[in-house]
RNA sequence: GGGGUGUUAGCUCAGUUGGUUAGAGCGCCGGCCUGUCACGUCGGAGGUCGCGAGUUCAAGUCUCGUACAUCCCGCCA
């Protein structure tokens, strides 16, 4: 394979492989002047390619003089070929800092293949320019180490999850791009159909239909690097399009989709030098609510939520009380290492709790000199006190932060007061946590709408237990449902799917479809699964997320070759951008 | 749709209570330099302070609006 590399093309090495052994070489090199020191009767150039870079040492005695003037006028970005042999370099020449530190190339000729303008940002790694600059120019941002080094890891994740999945027997079988617009869920990118007026295609938010047809094809093992689209407002780990690892496979049940992602995942981490222990542990979604307040924590550190309700439910401090009474819990979380904080930086806390939910947020410090200070101790009896202690583990130097709530605001609240302290205590998160978040409930009450709707999505397993139960009691029925987390992020979800023509009836019933609509939009599904649907199931991983954290990123711009800004454009291409009339009039729309 | 932060030289930033000709580092251009590797050294150029209004004798600085970027909430089955 290596040899392969410097084959049909203009070099005979890469300016990134050269090292002491070959001393003696004669070598063509090909790339990009990245440094050029002129000492006058000398030159060095530091010639970059994707594999790294080389000092070619230009001497007037070794080139033409017509060669040495062309390297004078070198500049940054000048596209290069030289040729020469490789030399070792004196001891006091060496450069332990770099790879290729131990040799130069003497240069015998030099052809500028093309000249460059000054770039407007340093081709190097750790450079603060801003990121619509670097995006704009992206091309040029690609070529910094850290940037390529995102993507080659991001391409060795998918051949090592290829490869895992290629050797269980997984198919990779692409799917439309141009399908059909979903009923619920995401917004939709939408695409005129020329042929037919009025009509429009919908781009996948994810295979998911697709790849249950598979199953009932009888594919049995199916994969795809499916490019997904959700035509929703952006973060940093969200962008309009983004890429799902996207599996599915037959005639499993239970836990069989876990166990054997568990196995591709060891592979596919290992092979990227991130070492876990496998098979990662696993937490039902109720464990997750309670000791995090979350269904995707990070479990790299602890402070975790515990409930004080039967503590302080009968307090004096009404705040409390009133909350357990009115069927609310108390949480709280202890904060090692802020205890000092001043009572300014603690109230600022607060704004975290409003902004989830919280109508406030209520404190004690305890002071590495054993003062407590707090307004709301003296709520509390010396029994409630001391018991509270006793849960939350107190010591001086603590602060304990409370969010008394329906549990769903407590739990939001406090997760996000964790991660707010983990972050301003730099509390140390190094390496990485993986963990199943496993039996998601299988509907959720939307209050706003005033209906049920499912947690994962509809067309997901009820646990067999609860079949009976569903139409009477639909939160309390549990499903064939799991998320892969990593370091706080949601990198993977699927679910055991609905094989059985009449229980997806069923479960669309309930989140407000008529028999109708049913008909109308899921037809063609029903309908598969009437023609000897298998059992199956599958999970769809989050390609950029898991790639972001495996390179340390924050943001899944960094391991995208071309990402789009927060209001989902592109400043390179300046897409989207306006099309002409008659383009409008050849797809039958007029803009508004 | 809402909130926070930012926008000054090619890049990263400073700019006091509103007050003379808006600064620094890096980069860039020119000269010198045979062992540098963030080369060194001497000299030089480079600005519609995002855009538009307003207040004022006077606006980079204050007010309002707006654009873009970024983070977050909503949204993301």
């Amino acid at each position: 394979m290596s040899d392969l590399i410097n084959e049909y093309c203009m070099h005979t090495a890469t300016a990134g492989e050269l090292r002491g052994q070959d001393e003696g070489r004669e070598v063509v090199l090909t790339g990009w002047a990245w440094h050029n020191r002129d000492h006058g009767g000398l030159i060095f150039i530091d010639l970059r390619d994707r594999d790294g870079y080389t000092q070619i040492v230009v001497d007037p005695d070794c080139v033409s003089a017509e060669d040495f003037a062309k390297a004078e006028h070198v500049g940054r970005e000048y596209v290069l070929k030289v040729s020469g042999k490789v030399r070792r370099r004196s001891e006091d020449a060496i450069n332990p800092n770099m790879a290729t530190g131990e040799i130069e190339v003497l240069a015998d000729s030099l052809e500028v293949l093309n000249t460059s303008q000054t770039p407007p940002f340093a081709i190097e790694d750790g450079i603060e320019t801003d990121e619509t600059t670097r995006m704009r120019l992206r091309y040029l941002d690609i070529r910094r180490p850290e940037v390529l080094a995102a993507l080659k890891l991001r391409h060795q994740v998918v051949q090592a999850l290829r490869a895992a999945l290629n050797k269980r027997g997984f198919l990779e079988i692409e799917t439309p791009i141009l399908a059909n617009s979903t009923p619920e869920g995401a917004r939709d990118y939408i695409v005129p159909s020329r042929p037919n007026p009025g009509k429009f295609y919908a781009l996948p938010q994810s295979p998911q239909q697709f790849k249950q047809m598979l199953m009932v094809a009888g594919v049995e093992r199916y994969y795809q690097i499916a490019r997904c689209f959700r035509d929703e407002d952006l973060r940093a780990d969200r962008q309009p399009e983004f890429t799902q690892v996207d599996i599915e496979m037959s005639f499993v049940q239970g836990d069989d989709v876990i166990r054997m992602m568990d196995d591709v995942m060891a592979e596919t981490l290992s092979a990227v030098g991130v070492e876990v222990a496998f098979p990662l542990k696993r937490m039902s979604y109720a464990e997750a609510m309670d000791r995090y307040g979350c269904d995707r924590p990070d479990t790299r550190f602890g402070m975790e939520l515990v409930d004080i309700s039967s503590i302080v439910g009968n307090s004096g401090f009404k705040v409390f009380s009133g909350a357990v009474q009115n069927g609310g819990v108390v949480k709280a979380i202890n904060a090692k290492g802020a205890g000092d904080w001043s009572r300014g930086d603690v109230e600022k806390l607060a704004e975290v709790a409003a902004e989830n939910g919280a109508k406030g947020m209520a404190w004690i410090a305890f002071t590495t000199d054993g003062q407590e200070k707090s307004p709301i101790i003296k709520f509390f009896s010396e029994e409630e006190f001391s018991a509270l202690k006793d849960a939350m583990d107190v010591e001086p130097g603590d602060l304990l932060l409370f969010a008394a709530d329906k549990p769903d605001v407590a739990n939001a609240v406090l997760s996000a007061l964790r991660l707010r302290m983990a972050e301003l205590l730099n509390i140390p998160r190094e390496g990485h946590s993986l963990l199943w978040v496993v039996n998601f409930p299988m509907f959720r009450y939307d209050e706003e709408e005033k209906k049920y709707t499912a947690e994962h999505h509809p067309f997901t397993h009820v646990l067999d237990e609860d079949l009976d139960i569903m139409e009477s009691d639909p939160l309390a029925c549990g499903s064939y449902s799991y998320d892969l987390v990593m370091d706080g992020f949601e990198v993977g979800g699927g679910t055991i799917r609905i094989h059985n023509a009449e229980e997806q009836r069923r479960v669309l019933r309930i989140v407000g479809l008529s028999d109708e609509e049913i008909d109308e939009k899921f037809g063609h599904l029903i309908q598969a699964l009437e023609l000897g649907a298998p059992p199956h199931g599958g999970i769809a991983l989050g390609l950029d997320r898991l790639v972001m954290l495996l390179a340390g990123k924050s943001s899944i711009r960094d391991v995208i070759a071309f990402p789009k800004t927060s209001s989902a454009s592109d400043p390179m291409t300046g897409a989207p951008s306006a099309i002409t009339g008659r383009q409008l009039k050849e797809v039958n729309l007029r803009l508004l």
